[in-house]
Formats: structure tokens, sequence, C-alpha cells
DNA sequence: CATTTATTGTTACATGGATCACATTAAAAA
DNA sequence: TTTTTAATGTGATCCATGTAACAATAAATG
């Protein structure tokens, strides 16, 4: 279940390319674009390769061509929409995050066990996590994002699994333990910043 | 600039055994700690040798010991401090993050630019960005937590470099540009989630 | 038109991390 | 005391990813 780095990197460059093209660019060189990305040109040019992605010889890469390309991939036609379990402090603010909107992902449902969480007011449909398994199938939903509280995190997960869901972006220490057919990307603050503090302490060590 | 995993499944480690010491078990077995964190257990006697941790043949590895001897590693004598730059909705809910106040994580002071935010009640002194480099100098804090809009992101960055910052935790989509000596950790939530929607659309195609 | 140049695209190579296989050994059993 | 067993510890192997080298080639230059 190994992330794959290029697709991530795709995405960044679609990101970029984004950028260059609001400032009017019409065409980029892979060292370009891997200044941006913080990566080599080669591996630029090897990510593009790998997708089938061809620029011009001495000319680069043609903006408008390569984002259309892109986003084809990626199926950028059409609204990607998730729901969200949990919310407190990070689930809350995860409904105003703008990385989401901007780039065809739309929250359209959040639940909570607590009444006084979800009979708050928020901008989008909020319910309490019974409504869970009946509002994701309603809809036909495949993906959510689960921030609830460590101790409710595998029950939460197992919910959405009977729901039908196919991934799960994580954002609690829990190690989740789902079917294979699940995919989870798991997003650990506390970790990353221990790991930092370590890195930081080892170096000046 | 590649991120250790082992570091990162140290950490992870060490919050397992931190809950099997509550729950009152004395030793633990290699293939324990790898099925609650989702690895092999070879790996995790891997991790281990590399730090120098042994166990006992037939005996598995003692709980306190281990934990005793994982803490030393990540010098959990001491509270690590860090700063907060930026109050908007992330921002906000790092404050209340439960996960860092677990591990000895404190953030001592937050930043925004914008005096509405920063004059709002939180629970730590909250700050003028003008006064970052000041403050971050005072305290002699060596580790930040950026949550500005992506905009501001390096220009924030730069001011924590010229404070004397060692490592950064970037919750923007922004790839910052710092001297070598400072080391970055990532956080693309948007990223993530898109990265996810993708691995899920082309398994089921 | 011939030559040079700048950039792409790809093959070959290196590196690191994870998995596998198994030697080692302390405890348990006989 | 000897044998068996259940675990650890690690060398060998595999695999993925990144880096480097370079061949291909279109554009620019003379």
């Amino acid at each position: 279940m190994t992330v794959s780095r290029h697709i991530s990197r795709l995405i960044q460059y679609r990101q970029i390319l984004t950028k260059l093209d609001e400032l009017g660019l019409n065409t980029v060189f892979s060292y370009n674009i891997g200044k941006e990305a913080g990566v080599t040109a080669e591996q630029v040019r090897k990510d593009f390769s790998r997708f089938g992605i061809r620029g011009n010889k001495k000319g680069g890469y043609h903006v408008k061509e390569l984002l259309f390309t892109i986003n084809e991939i990626f199926r950028k036609d059409s609204l990607q929409r998730v729901v969200l379990v949990g919310l407190g402090h990070i689930g809350s603010a995860l409904i105003n995050y703008r990385g989401f909107s901007k780039n065809m992902i739309q929250i359209v449902a959040a639940f909570d066990i607590d009444p006084k969480k979800y009979k708050r007011k928020f901008p989008i449909r909020t319910y309490s996590t019974d409504m869970l398994e009946r509002v994701v199938n309603d809809l036909g939903i495949r993906i959510a994002v689960l921030a609830v509280p460590e101790r409710a995190a595998q029950e939460a997960a197992n919910q959405l699994v009977d729901a039908g869901i196919g991934g799960i972006l994580n954002f609690t220490p829990a190690v989740l333990k789902v079917p294979a057919r699940v995919l989870i990307s798991n997003i650990r603050i506390g970790n990353a910043l221990e790991t930092l503090i370590y890195e930081i302490n080892t170096q000046e060590a």
C-alpha cells in the first residue's frame, strides 16, 4: 500500500502550471518546473514521460497543453465530493480549507457524534454520526476525511467501510484496520513534528 | 532532504508502547508491535537494531525498558517549545491539538499579520508577525509551525530563517526556499487528498 | 545548407529501504 | 542434561525511486 510519489508530484506540477498560466506564460522548460517544485529537471521529464506527456525539443512544454493533459489524467472535469467525519478543531478547520475548493473538491456533508457540534452553524449540511451510512450511500460518496479523536477512529472507519467508502484521509494517529480494497492515506501531524524535532536536534548535536 | 521513515516509525512504536504500558503489559513481541503499527515484525526488529535496542530471545522486549530507551533517543525529558505562524482556520485548530501536548510539545507563542486575529482570545500568547524575530530570539525557539495563506508563506519563512529557526513544519502548499541548514517538513493536505482520489479512481477503473 | 546549441527523452546506474531467509540463542520441555 | 521451540538479530536479496549520462533532435546560427 505504498504511496506513489510521482502522482503527488504530478499534482504539484499542475498547481505550478496553473500559476504560470495565470501569469500569462506560454511555454515552460523542465528545469523551470523543477525549480518551483523543488526537484530536478530530469525528475520532471521522467514523470511526464511516464504519463506519455511529450515536450518540444528546444522549445520546452506548452503550458496550456500540459495543463490540459494533466487535468485529463486527474479527470478534473468532474467535482469530487467527499464527506468529513469529526467536527472538532481540525475537522471544522478543514470545512473552510481553500486547497480543497480550489481543486474541485467539495466537502458535501459532515458528521459528529456530539449534537452540540453537529448542530452548530456550518456552511455545509451536518449530521449525527448515526446517519453516516445512510447519507454516504444516498449521495454515493467514495471518499471520507476522518478527523475524530483517536479513540473513536476505528469505529468511525468501520462505519465508513460498511457504507462502501473507497478511501479515507486519516488525520488521527490511529492505524486503521480496513479491508484491502479501501485505501488509507495518513496525515500524522504529531508524528511529523516529532520527527522534525528529532532531526533538528541530531543535526545540531 | 529525504525524510527518514525509521524515525517516524520509532515515534509510532513509542506511542503504541505507551498504550501497552498503560494497559499493564510487561513484555511485548516484535509481531505485537508490528501488528499495531501496520508493519512486519522484521521491520520492527530492524528498526530497533539500528538504534542498538536489544530484546530477549524467546522473551520479547520489556515494555518499560523499551519505552525508556526510546524516550532517551528522543530526549523526552525536556519540553519542546515551538511557535505557530498563522492564526487562520488550521492554525487556530493546531493550538488545541492534543497530539502535541501529549508528547511534551508546546506551542508557546503564535503570530498573525491581522490584528483581528492575534487580538482574539487564545490560550497562548499571540503577537503581530512584526514581533516574530524578536520573540523567537528571546524565547530561543528552534521550531516553527507555518499555517499562513500560501501567498504569505515564503515571506514568513524568510522571517523565521532570519530569526534563526532550525526547522519548519509547513502546512502551506508552497515550496519553501530556505538555506540548507533549515529543515522543512511539508504537510500537503490538498495534495494528499487529490492523490488519494486519483488512486481510488484508477484502482476502480 | 551545414553546424552548433539547447533541450527533451531514455537508458544505465546507484542508493536506500523493505522483505526474505536463516543463523543464533535463551527458555521450556523432555 | 539434552532436545526442542519460539523468539530475536542480521546478512542477502529484491524492488522502487532517484540520479547521472547521453543519445536524439528541433531550432538557431552562420
